[in-house]
DNA sequence: GAATATTTTTGCATCGAGTGCGATTTGGCC
DNA sequence: GGCCAAATCGCACTCGATGCAAAAATATTC
């Protein structure tokens, strides 16, 4: 539950010194934890990479690093957490009014698939799909990515009456997402990912917006 | 990936033997491994379960679990998956001609939503939410279900044009189903299933149905 | 029915992830 | 300097999971 959120929580809140080197240290074992396992994971592979490999890459003890990380697949978790569902709520909320939720979430999405071209993130995402395990815990994450975006709509459109139906909006989008994401690195990248992004959410108004 | 599927598999290609006696009490060694599992996880607990209480009650060794099922959470995918796809299958494809896909699942959804009831599928889902690996096992499995319905829908209609939109058609439904599942057991069970599922597809259809 | 082949079961040794505990070190504070 | 709290570490331990090879159960052949 604590990754990079809280190892400094405290700070705002207790009047005491925010405790210069220490926090500057754990901060920076920290980021170094998580890079030393991102890298081994892309090179090794998940399974071949143990926490011994982990913790003397980073020159720490081996029981150090659950001091950091609840798990080695929080390292993952982690990753695939740190930006998103924040950068995500941010373009949310800067949505000019008078759109729905549905275009909104979808223009926000689009702002933000300029990220998914990065080589971290094919690398990663490679790694995340290389085992049963962590392809259910990739699954997971976008359950959390759907909490969030959830939160982040119902913050905007305070009617508790609508609530059902933005979860619907949440769960469909980033479903709609996931599976842009899958076609586009199915397709080698070829074409760009908005392409991919503006056709999934045509095709749900247009399978979904049928007299039923 | 061999649960309860293919213990028996030769058996109506080949044409050798069925060979009786070890089919027979190989499937029933798998029934009461997998009985005994869920009984356990259900009495105490998923983690306090070990390996060793479950071989124990099954009347196996604890090696020979492992011949059985691939993991501790290989009882519960198993259990899932056990009916679920291939009865959403079979009412998919039981559904008269002339209705859209939306339509086919939503209403095939809507015939087994009677088996959400039972006692055995509420008391293994609060097995199923008790812990984040499960959670997010469970959430893997949705995935599973997305590609069985989504090869379902192919068989249905095997337009490679819609390829696509029934991908889409397959996350969204099953999503809606999932959300629709949570609110009727967060609402304790008053209002029927049924309701729950009509008012999701609903809901997808006025957001996601609007002029963009 | 006995001998043989195949499958199933089992015990044992081993690995790796994760936890609890207590000792030691390090940084913050007076 | 000395005191307190937090971070680090080593150690022992539990549990899930795998490889291996022997033993037991079942199927097959003559």
């Amino acid at each position: 539950m604590c990754g990079i959120a809280c190892q400094n929580a405290g700070m705002d809140i207790v009047s005491s010194k925010p405790s210069g080197v220490r926090a500057r240290k754990r901060q920076e074992t920290l980021e170094r934890i998580a890079e030393t396992g991102l890298r081994l994971f892309s090179r090794n592979g998940y399974e071949a990479t143990t926490l011994d490999a982990i913790a003397e890459g980073a020159g720490i003890s081996r029981r150090t690093f659950f001091h950091y990380f609840k798990s080695k697949e929080e390292i993952l978790l982690d990753w695939q957490l740190r930006g998103f569902s924040a950068s995500l709520r941010k373009a949310v909320l800067a949505q000019p009014a008078g759109k729905g939720p549905v275009e909104v979430v979808r223009d926000a999405m689009l702002i933000l698939s300029d990220g998914f071209r990065t080589q971290e993130f094919i690398s990663i995402d490679r790694v995340l799909r290389s085992s049963e395990t962590l392809k259910a815990r990739k699954q997971a994450t976008y359950g959390l990515h759907e909490q969030a975006l959830y939160a982040t709509l119902m913050e905007r459109w305070p009617d508790p009456d609508r609530g059902a139906t933005l979860r619907l909006v949440a769960m469909a989008s980033l479903g709609a997402m996931r599976l842009a994401i899958e076609a586009w690195i199915q397709a080698g990248g070829d074409r760009p990912v908005d392409s991919f992004l503006h056709a999934a959410f045509d095709g749900l108004a247009s399978e979904f917006g049928k007299p039923s």
